[in-house]
DNA sequence: AATGTTATTTATCATCTGATAATTTACATG
DNA sequence: CATGTAAATTATCAGATGATAAATAACATT
């Protein structure tokens, strides 16, 4: 019951958040808290770790790079499930939390985003658009930008939502939809000079 | 002094901040704070009015629809100026950390995005696309999130760098290039299909 | 029901924090 | 140089805040 309801009220409120207000909306005496945490601190370590936990589905590992199906169903289909695991209050608004305090607990994830999304991704528009490998021509900085700018649609969405208040746009998945469709109806434009500029 | 390196403070801690450690960084004693300031958070308004003022150019108002020139040099154009307007670590930050706290100030500032960039894109795409004019067809909001996923790229990128703590991309301006490009190239793919839906 | 153990609350501490009052320093003006 | 005014500092306050200790309530076992 602490660790549930410290998730949202951090969310809500921001890690500096008073003790005294998160034991009264958990309905417990404030020093009650101090007998299952030795600290706010490691109430908040857990509430990190409760939070990131379980963000990853395993199966999704397999579900980019799967060139049995074309590219647009394969990105539409990721989008749309990990929108589920991470388009969420709590999730987006401690990230950015944790983010502006201090950055340390963020790049795990991102690195988790870069090498299981956006470094895919540019492999498969690579091969969608007959463009050299990424053995042969190694992915430039450059590229993994663009790849940063889907992934940008879609979590400044979020961000949007649940960091600047904004009304919900009513079908999610539709709008995941058509990001994706632009964007890979977009990508050979550009990416090609992008490869042929890092040669 | 105070304005300058409270703008300072604030976005790199948060609004916790506390007004001794800020004033320890001007050089000053806290009580000397409440001299030209009544209150903490009257200081905090004159952050927020200090940090909103001049963030717009109003020559950014003709540079989008201008139909002499390719759409494509305009966005380019528009964007790279607004990022040397609004790509700035303490603008992100306390743009963000206000959002967490109440989302009230983001409104105006958000209002002014959708009304000033994004409603012309959408009018523009049209127009590049052959599609009926707004007039006629009222802008969707399926629309409009489209158009939003272009700032999304564009701001995700400052979110990235400010907020994440990520190393910045080398060439801001290319990058820019880049997303506008791969914007519009995609655009059409499914403009089209999200106005004949709004029928 | 008696007794020991665990869970929870009440009372409280030390420190911090925004804010104020009293005092001192710096400075301008004649 | 004297004197009045503004600027800044020192000393403090009242309430908040994380944390601890002591007391009480709840509960399980026999």
């Amino acid at each position: 019951m602490i660790v549930k309801e410290a998730i949202r009220f951090f969310a809500e409120i921001g890690f500096e958040g008073k003790t005294r207000d998160l034991a009264s909306r958990i309905g417990i005496t404030q020093p009650l808290l101090y007998r299952y945490f030795p600290s706010k601190e490691s109430l908040i370590e857990r509430v990190y770790q409760e939070i990131y936990v379980q963000r990853w589905n395993p199966d999704w590992d397999t579900l980019i790079p799967d060139r049995t199906r074309p590219l647009a169903e394969r990105l539409i289909e990721f989008y749309q499930a990990y929108s589920h695991a991470v388009y969420d209050y709590e999730w987006v608004r401690i990230f950015l939390f944790s983010g502006l305090k201090s950055g340390e607990l963020n790049d795990r994830y991102l690195s988790l985003i870069r090498d299981k999304i956006l470094r895919p991704v540019c492999e498969e528009l690579r091969h969608m658009n007959n463009l050299p490998s990424t053995d042969t021509i190694k992915i430039k900085e450059e590229e993994l930008e663009l790849a940063w700018g889907l992934h940008g649609m879609f979590f400044y969405r979020a961000v949007r939502h649940f960091a600047y208040n904004m009304p919900i746009v009513k079908n999610t998945d539709q709008a995941i939809t058509n990001d994706v469709r632009l964007f890979l109806a977009g990508a050979p434009a550009v990416h090609k000079d992008i490869v042929e500029r890092a040669r």
